[in-house]
DNA sequence: AATTAAGGCAACCGCCGAAGA
DNA sequence: CTCTTCGGCGGTTGCCTTAAT
């Protein structure tokens, strides 16, 4: 039953690759192209598993791989990123044409996590080191959204208790909003996590009635709706279609992530 | 000059979802 | 429907180089 293997893991090389077989790696591929790399070896005559081959070519062979030092801006980008998906370097490094999710994520234990530190933020949160240790790995998000959760609760009683009163329901929003102020009183806000869930999503719409211009156009993750930017999945109060980077309704669109 | 520690990075390992038999 | 492999991913290892003593 099942496939046949690949290859057979006696018969074959371990360890650093030789000058020769990457040639007659790169050779293969120009001739044929990428892909089945479950035939390659035996087709490239290289004792090696396809599963080998496929890593070599991808983060050491390819001829579009940017070699050398990164850039100011590249390690702005990875960091912005890195605060957004976390570690998914397969998708951090499709923003970054030229370096393979290998090197960024070498790069990121060897130099970033560093550097950050010496800032004094933690590369795990992208928070302040003191702050990270106060709260022990409980993430505001988490707190807020518990807490926005136990405020549409409240709000739903006041509604089901009072539902002559037709403005309850259309001020809820706006009371989330004073709540959300009081509370960014308090935090000096801090930049949410997103809910990294990954759904299907319907297509993205533009929506014109985006929630509170004001505060959004002063907050990092501009175009999200307040809902949105707390990782509040399928709101009823989301506003804004909830895309940005990605992240349709605070969960991550792969479509949109897509690079040219 | 010899030894040790730290840093950097290529490659391997193990897991997971998709898909073939 | 079940079993197995493939392709892809993130985490980890281990070797090589460089810096410090």
């Amino acid at each position: 039953m099942g496939r046949s293997p690949c290859c057979e893991k006696a018969h074959t090389n371990k360890g650093a690759w030789t000058k020769e077989e990457d040639e007659r790696l790169i050779a293969y591929i120009k001739a044929n192209g990428e892909g089945c790399w479950r035939s390659l070896p035996k087709a490239a005559s290289l004792l090696r598993c396809g599963k080998s081959c496929r890593l070599r070519w991808i983060n050491y062979l390819r001829p579009d791989l940017k070699r050398g030092n990164f850039t100011e801006e590249e390690d702005e980008l990875i960091i912005k990123l890195h605060s957004l998906l976390g570690n998914k370097w397969s998708l951090i490094a499709a923003r970054l044409p030229g370096r393979t999710d290998n090197e960024i994520k070498n790069y990121w234990n060897t130099h970033i996590k560093r550097k950050l530190v010496s800032m004094g933020i933690d590369p795990a949160t992208h928070r302040p080191l003191h702050e990270a240790q106060q709260n022990n790995s409980i993430s505001f998000f988490k707190a807020g959204n518990n807490k926005v959760v136990e405020f549409a609760k409240r709000e739903e009683g006041r509604n089901k208790s009072s539902s002559s009163s037709s403005s309850s329901s259309s001020n809820s929003s706006e009371k989330m909003l004073m709540w959300r102020r009081s509370e960014e009183e308090k935090t000096k806000w801090r930049c949410p996590d997103l809910n990294l869930e990954l759904s299907i999503s319907p297509p993205y719409e533009k929506k014109e009635d985006i929630f509170d211009y004001e505060v959004l156009n002063r907050e990092p993750l501009i175009g999200l709706c307040f809902s949105c930017k707390l990782g509040v999945k399928n709101s009823s109060e989301c506003k804004c279609g909830g895309v940005f980077l990605g992240f349709s309704r605070g969960v991550l669109d792969y479509r949109s992530l897509e690079t040219n």
